[in-house]
DNA sequence: AAAGTTGCTGATAACCATTATCAATAAGCA
DNA sequence: TGCTTATTGATAATGGTTATCAGCAACTTT
């Protein structure tokens, strides 16, 4: 466990929910300035490779997410907001001949804020 | 209508469920030698837009699909097989206050055929 | 502690799918 | 046929991510 490590997973705890390698690296360099971009994504890669961190692609970036269980993210086409939505429903998966690691809904459209205007 | 996109949508018929722009560009290169990578990527961004096909990225690569209705992918981690599944018991998505585009799941585990060896 | 071994790190070049640029060409129309 | 306008192809540029590799830090053995 080196510095660069701690000062990574520190960092982590203050994401709630999406982040991306970017802002990641932009708070741990606060704690610790010459940490390095590609330890960053050394870092993550290998968080998802051991299942502590989900992440999809959306618009050419990889979005890490700190949900480990099956969910459901809302990104909203015109403010780019994005949310967790459970969906419990979606649980007949795991009974399937299927072994499903992980699964991911990525909805794109309009939230509600953007059709009220 | 030019020949060039004339050559694009015949090649798409080819392709029954899943392809990237590279695979349509070879395929669309075997009817018209003379055709562009630049041309084969602008076909694929307005049929997006114009919602005749479905996109999503996978390790990278944009892939490309011609089911126009709510629809689920199956990828095996192992073998990379994909496949589609309806998922008819996600309309409720339809019936929220949120204005729903497209939405997409993507699945990661192992398939049938893995699941066996 | 000192010296040695091993793995991790940072800077940056490389990678690669996709997009932007722009002169040349083709399509549509009078 | 000639004119106007949009499309095309070649290629440079883009940008997020990964590979490379010398230097350094952590840990082990004396």
């Amino acid at each position: 466990m080196t510095k660069q490590r701690k000062d990574l997973y520190s960092s982590l705890e203050g994401f709630s929910s999406f982040f991306n390698a970017e802002e990641l690296f932009e708070k741990a360099s606060k704690k610790n300035e010459k940490i390095g971009i590609a330890t960053v994504y050394r870092f993550l890669k290998k968080l998802v490779e051991d299942h502590e961190l989900h992440s999809y692609t959306c618009e050419g970036k990889t979005i890490y997410s700190k949900n480990k269980h099956n969910h459901c993210h809302f990104i909203c086409k015109k403010c780019g907001k994005k949310e967790h939505i459970d969906v419990k429903k979606l649980d007949f998966l795991e009974k399937g001949k299927k072994k499903v690691c992980h699964f991911q809904i990525d909805i794109t459209g309009t939230c509600e804020d953007c059709v009220k205007r």
